[in-house]
This record gives structure tokens, C-alpha cells and sequence, in this order.
RNA sequence: GGGCGAUUAGCUCAGCUGGUUAGAGCGUUACAUUGACAUUGUAAAGGUCACAGGUUCGAGUCCUGUAUCGCCCACCA
């Protein structure tokens, strides 16, 4: 194919034929690339889940990938920008959970095997379309090396980083409170919870003359095992080592002094259900009290409640209250404004539920992410964000790596069928031929899956062949936006040192987030989103990428649509310019560097010059978008308003004539050379069908 | 409760280690235009740089405080 450079400017024209192009030359892979090219460049691709579809976010994040991306393989160096998809377990079993209630199914009816394949459906149909989005934006990731964390290779490498941990004795099966989703049915780290603000009340409620305490969750009070006062505190010292009767039930609770409580806060005097509340499990731990669960897996109460066994918590919250007020034991109610967590992704509140999960014990893991950065051999770009990484990683409790779900990596644990309490059980990724306890039956693999970020934090090494695991890792540099830092990013880091023994990138580079004009957050379910995909369809990719870069300058961005306009209006400045050059275009043109003759021409030399060396060093240090400023302003004042129009008159001098021909097409080369990285499409195809340089600009020296 | 960020032209934002008339994009106004481009050119209007103090020969830029907005973290039950 062969296009001529005339017209208007329509990326539609060109965009795609370019990207198959790209495709065809090979060059987004490494291996591919021509030159003698020794070091690497790589950037491992927040992975995106398979249930997205390509947002702003994802857009300004992956232009900048391409950005770096870009300008390195014109540096010379050999540049894999690695993709793939996160199977996303909760996100993704919610998305096919709902397709089933669409049907009036439910997954328990379909059965686990059934509603695997069925997500595995779902993946194969609706997976691959942020990838295909992506290729759109003008992505030149090795798709060739494209990896999803359920691929087959993917789950051994997880397996064994289970093996290693449990082997190390850093993973061990613990019963305790933990964050439950009662409508996801499975547990959650701290890290999957939102907070959302709800008007309440806190009761204060009397157990006996001495013992009064508040709480927000009076149905709780069901399972209460304890009284739990500050022993420095001298209104209730004296009531250590006493019991009180606990109301409505009728059981004898004993009155502990515990350091935790703040005495300031309600009465001084504090209910404790360690089966319901993650604090007061804690205090369970110390003084050694009983677990009573009240409330079930699914938000309902237990068998242990009484009465209220089979109401949902909050009806049963509401006979407690009118129980105790009939009792005279409600002595004051006052209205209360606090957080409740809930379920990243389906909104439901979260229950503290005692359960049996696996933990991963943190402290010397997160030693190693802290150090990395402390010692500067990974670089967190702004250094402001080093703060709420290593307040994060200083204060980590145990992470809850598994999940009562059933999308995800099977943990390599193998029960002993025979063992009711489920307590002898090998760590194992083949199913024992035989069980090792009872030596009769069939072991049972546990049912649990892992944290879906249990797997994506190995995702700089996991599931690649052993070469490129040789050549390609460590990588260089992550560029993200700043909800994953701790979620995400700290987890590879140490993941990279305890599997690799080396850091997985050297620079971290955190960028602002998109939100809408008047500063809110995108959102889908708000329906505040903006979808880029209008842009890239009505303007082109190029047009899409100038005006996220161009907003992208460090700070949140309040969307500006006229950020677009801007960049329409400046493609087609540049494709003008183009042809004005190709129609002055001196026959046989070289590349030297020309000299020079008139002060317009000396100008504009050393304005290339300066900005060359501009734009290398904004690059390097990701100052991105003031480079792309920078470049805007040379080519359409400098180059455009001053220098062509100089050069129209150079041209009728005979004398001139060559010379400043040879200087529009050096300084429009050059041009093009800077702006590739950014709006990769329109300078390729002039490049290619207006130069006519041999050589694709996405290689062509830097 | 703690931390972080923001507050500069009508709108969205740049202004690094303090130094001549504070910049850009978009918008607005006037004029121009068959000549690469009207998705244009030339020119212009438009800002007491949130507020109050302070440091300094000099502050949008540094310090202190205040206000408003936003984000994160937090085991006040």
C-alpha cells in the first residue's frame, strides 16, 4: 500500500494501515529489533483486568508506557514493553455472576466445575478486548509475548511461590477474624476495602451498675466474651478480674484491662467480640477469651445468637436495641458518624467473620520492599509517594492470601478426607497418589484460591519462558497511577528480591489521575466516565494521546476537551508543514546536519539544537509533558511561523535556496523524530510516504 | 485523628534552585487571507498569582498561620 501526503489531514486513513505495519516489522519484540543492540529497556504493563475496557486512566498510563517505550527503541536499545491480563478473581467471578442472575442462576446451582468453564467463556469472548483497545492507542508491546495470570505456566510459577513461602515457613493456615464480604462469600486483605461515611448511632448500654459501654454494633453484643477497660484507668481499675453478666444472654463475661482501649473515647469501657470485630480478637488473643460467632458467612445470625438465629444482622440489631430499651439497659443513644468498609467491587459491607485462611507473614518481606527504596535502587517518582509506601509497608499486618471464591489460582494444599477439623493437610502441587495421615483415602484439594494480587505480584517473571526470564528480567521502569502503589507495586518489589533476588524495575513512576472537569472522580456507575474511545475513533489515536500528554503534567488532571481540539488543529499543522517541505524539496536530499547560511537559518538550527537536548533530558527524567510543550511551540512558531515563512523568501535567492530547502527538511525530520514517541502514527506515515526515508521511523535513530 | 496535594487570565493548566513588562492551550475581539494550513496568519483584550503576616535590596516562587477544595492513611469500639 502507499498513500500520497495530500489533503487534509484524517488519521482514519492511516492509523490502522500504520499499526499493521508495526505488526508486520516485528519490532515490538526485542528479539526482532536490527542493531548490534546490547542493553534492555523494559517496561512490564500494569496488567489490566480482563473484565476492562479501556478508560482514561488506562489511556494516559499506556501512552506513557509507549512514550518511554518508543523513545528508547530509537535510543538503540533492545525495548520489551511486556502485556498480558489480570484474571481479576472477584472482579471477573461478580461480572459472570451477574450474567448468571440474568438467567436466574445462581453459581452454587451451577456447581464449581460448570461456572469455571463458564468464566473461562467469558474470558475467551470479552477478555482480549482492552488488549485490542490498546493496539488502537497505538501500543507497540510485544503482543507475541502477551500473557494472562491463568495461563497454565503463569499457575505453576504461583504454585511454587506458595510452595517456597509455606516451605519457608513465612505461610501458615490461621483461624481468625477477618474482613468478610458477605455477598462475595470470601474473605478480603484491608487493601479490598473501601470506606464509605454512614450516619449511626452509638449506643450506650448498660450491662451492670459499674459496666456501661458504647458500641455502634449492638447485635454484636450477642458474642461479647469480655468487658475490656484501660488498666490505667482509674474510674475501672478496680473492676479488672471481676464478671458481669452479659445481658440478653444471660452468660457471665469477665472485665479485662487491655492497653488498646482509649479511655477518652465513650464510656472508657469497651464490649469485646472477638469473633466479629479484628481488634477485639486481638484482645481475645491476649486473654485468652472464647470466640462466639454470632453472625454467619452470609450476614445472618447463628445459632449462637438465641433468639435472633436466622435474621439478617441489621434486623437483628434493631430487636436488640428495642430488647435492651425494654430492659432499661439503653441509657443514652446518640447520633454517630463513622466509616464502614466495604467490598471494593460489589459496594456490600464487610463483616468481621472469624475463619480458617492462609497467611503470609509480612514483616521480613516488606523489610526488603522498604530497603529497595531506601537504599535508592528502586526510584518512586515524586518522592512524596516514598511516604505512603513506607508508612504502609512499616506498619503491615499478615496478608489474608486466600479466597473463598472460586476464579483464581487452587491453592497446592491437599486435606486429608478423612480429617473432619481439616487440620492435617500437605503442601503439594500434584494431588498425593496417596494421604499421608490416613492412608485410605482420596485427598481433597482445598477449595480456597489466592488473593488475585498473590499472583499478579510475580507478574515481572512469572509465566515466561526460562530464556526471557534470563534476558529480560529485571526491567526498568513501572509507570502506574497511585491506588496500586502499595496494592501493586510494593508487592512486586519484594516478590522480585525473595524470587529473583533482584529488584524488578529501577524507576516508579506515578502519574495523576484523570478525573472530570469539575474534579470529581471517573466513574462508570456514576457515570461520570469519559470514554477515550469517542477520541480515538472520531479524532484518531494520536490526537487522544497529545491531549492526555499535554494535561498530564504531574498533578490530578480535570479533563479538558479542548485539550483534543488543540491537538487536531496541531496534527494538522503538521501535516501543512509536511507538504510545504515535500513541495520545496530539494532533489537528492541528504541527512547531514546542514550549516547554515542566514541569521533565520542559524536560529532555527540552534533551536533544534536546544530543543533536542530539552525534550532527551524531560524524557528521561518523565518530565513528558513539558516536553511535548516544548516540541508544540518549536514547530508551529518557531518552525512553522517564523522559519518557513522566512524561507519562502530564502527560496526565490539562488544563492539561499539550497541551503534552507536542505534546512526544512532536516528541521521537519528532526521534528518528526521528537514528536514519534508521542503521536507515533502521523509521524510514521509521513515519514514513510512523505520522506520516504527507507528506514521506519519507530527505529530510526533517536 | 494523621499525612499529602491544590488555590495563577472566562475555562483547563505551566511557571525548576526567589530577579527585567507573569506564560500556554481553548475561548473572546479586530483585521487579513485564491500563494503548506481558515483545523490559518497578524494584532489585541483579559491576572491586586486564595487570604493574612514574615524573611529579603527584591517573592507567584522561601517561612508561619488562615480559609476553601480534593486525595490517601487510621483497630475512637
Amino acid at each position: 500500500m502507499e498513500m500520497k501526503i495530500e489533503g487534509a489531514c484524517d488519521p482514519k486513513l492511516y492509523e490502522s494501515y500504520i499499526y499493521e505495519e508495526w505488526m508486520k516489522s516485528g519490532y515490538f519484540n526485542p528479539d526482532n529489533l536490527p542493531g548490534n543492540r546490547k542493553e534492555n529497556y523494559i517496561v512490564y504493563m500494569p496488567l489490566p483486568n480482563v473484565t476492562g475496557s479501556l478508560h482514561m486512566g488506562h489511556t494516559l498510563d499506556n501512552t506513557f508506557q509507549d512514550l518511554v517505550i518508543r523513545y528508547h527503541r530509537m535510543r538503540g536499545y533492545k525495548t520489551l514493553w511486556l502485556p498480558g491480563t489480570d484474571h481479576a478473581g472477584i472482579a471477573t467471578q461478580y461480572v459472570v455472576e451477574k450474567q448468571l442472575k440474568k438467567e436466574g442462576i445462581n453459581r452454587f446451582e451451577l456447581g464449581r466445575e460448570k461456572f469455571i468453564e463458564r468464566v473461562w467463556e467469558w474470558k475467551k469472548e470479552y477478555g482480549g478486548i482492552i488488549l485490542s483497545q490498546l493496539q488502537k492507542l497505538g501500543c507497540s508491546a510485544d503482543w507475541s509475548r502477551t500473557r494472562f495470570t491463568m495461563d497454565p505456566e503463569y499457575a505453576r510459577d504461583v504454585q511454587d511461590a506458595f510452595i517456597h513461602y509455606f516451605e519457608k515457613g513465612l505461610l501458615y493456615r490461621g483461624f481468625r477474624t477477618v474482613n468478610w464480604c458477605t455477598r462475595c462469600g470470601t474473605s478480603l486483605s484491608e487493601l479490598e476495602l473501601e470506606y464509605k461515611e454512614e450516619e449511626t448511632k452509638l449506643w450506650h448500654i448498660k450491662y451492670s451498675d459499674d459496666v456501661i459501654v458504647a458500641t455502634t454494633r449492638p447485635e454484636t453484643m450477642l458474642g461479647d466474651t469480655a468487658i475490656a477497660v484501660n488498666p490505667s484507668d482509674e474510674r475501672y481499675k478496680h473492676l479488672i478480674g471481676k464478671k458481669v453478666m452479659l445481658p440478653l444472654m444471660n452468660r457471665e463475661i469477665p472485665i479485662v484491662g487491655d492497653e488498646m482501649i482509649d479511655k477518652e473515647f465513650g464510656t472508657g469501657m469497651v464490649k469485646v467480640t472477638p469473633a466479629h470485630d479484628s481488634v477485639d480478637f486481638e484482645i481475645g488473643e491476649r486473654h485468652k477469651l472464647p470466640m462466639i460467632q454470632v453472625i454467619d458467612g452470609r450476614g445472618r445470625m447463628t445459632k449462637d445468637a438465641g433468639v435472633y438465629e436466622g435474621k439478617k444482622a441489621n434486623e437483628a440489631r434493631e430487636e436488640v436495641v428495642k430488647k435492651l430499651e425494654e430492659g432499661g439497659m439503653l441509657v443514652k443513644t446518640e447520633p454517630y458518624k463513622h466509616n464502614v468498609a466495604v467490598c471494593y467491587r460489589c459496594n456490600s459491607v464487610i463483616e468481621p467473620i472469624p475463619s480458617a485462611q492462609w497467611f503470609l507473614k509480612m514483616r521480613e518481606l516488606a523489610d526488603s520492599a522498604i530497603s529497595a527504596v531506601k537504599s535508592g535502587d528502586v526510584k518512586i517518582h515524586p518522592e512524596r509517594f516514598e511516604k505512603p509506601y513506607f508508612d504502609w509497608l512499616s506498619n503491615i499486618r499478615d496478608w489474608t492470601v486466600s479466597r473463598q471464591i472460586w476464579w483464581g489460582h487452587r491453592l497446592p494444599v491437599w486435606f486429608c478426607a478423612n480429617d473432619e477439623k481439616k487440620e492435617k493437610f500437605v503442601v503439594t502441587k500434584e494431588k498425593p497418589s496417596e494421604c499421608s495421615f490416613c492412608h485410605s483415602c482420596e485427598m481433597e484439594q482445598a477449595p480456597d484460591v489466592l488473593d488475585t494480587w498473590f499472583s499478579s505480584a510475580l507478574w515481572p517473571f512469572a509465566g515466561i519462558k526460562e530464556e526471557d526470564k534470563k534476558n529480560y528480567y529485571p526491567g526498568n521502569t513501572l509507570i502506574t497511577a497511585r491506588d496500586i502503589l502499595n496494592l501493586w507495586v510494593a508487592r512486586m518489589i519484594y516478590s522480585g528480591i525473595e524470587f529473583k533476588n533482584a529488584i524488578p524495575f529501577k524507576d516508579v513512576l506515578i502519574h495523576g489521575t484523570i478525573m472530570t472537569k469539575d474534579g470529581k472522580r471517573m466513574s462508570k456507575s456514576l457515570g461520570t466516565g469519559i470514554d477515550p474511545l469517542q477520541y480515538i475513533e472520531q479524532y484518531g489515536a494520536d490526537v487522544t494521546r497529545f491531549a492526555v500528554v499535554w494535561q498530564a503534567t504531574g498533578q490530578d488532571i480535570r479533563w479538558d476537551e479542548t485539550a483534543v481540539i488543540g491537538g487536531k488543529k496541531f496534527l494538522n499543522k503538521i501535516w501543512n508543514a509536511t507538504k510545504f517541505v515535500l513541495a520545496n524539496k530539494k532533489e537528492g536530499d541528504e541527512k547531514n546536519v546542514p550549516e547554515g547560511n542566514t541569521e533565520a537559518d542559524k536560529k532555527i538550527l540552534e533551536g533544534i539544537k536546544q530543543l533536542k537536548q530539552g525534550v532527551t533530558q524531560d524524557i528521561e527524567t518523565f518530565e513528558f509533558s513539558k516536553a511535548l510543550h516544548d516540541i508544540y511551540e518549536f514547530f508551529w512558531h518557531s518552525f512553522c511561523d517564523e522559519y518557513i515563512e522566512v524561507a519562502k523568501t530564502q527560496m526565490q535567492n539562488e544563492g539561499q535556496k539550497e541551503g534552507t530547502q536542505e534546512i526544512l527538511m532536516y528541521a521537519l525530520r528532526e521534528s518528526l523524530i521528537m514528536l514519534h514517541p508521542f503521536i507515533p502514527f502521523i509521524t510514521e506515515v509521513l515519514w514513510k510516504e512523505g520522506i520516504k526515508d527507507k528506514t521506519p521511523l519507530i527505529i530510526h535513530q533517536w
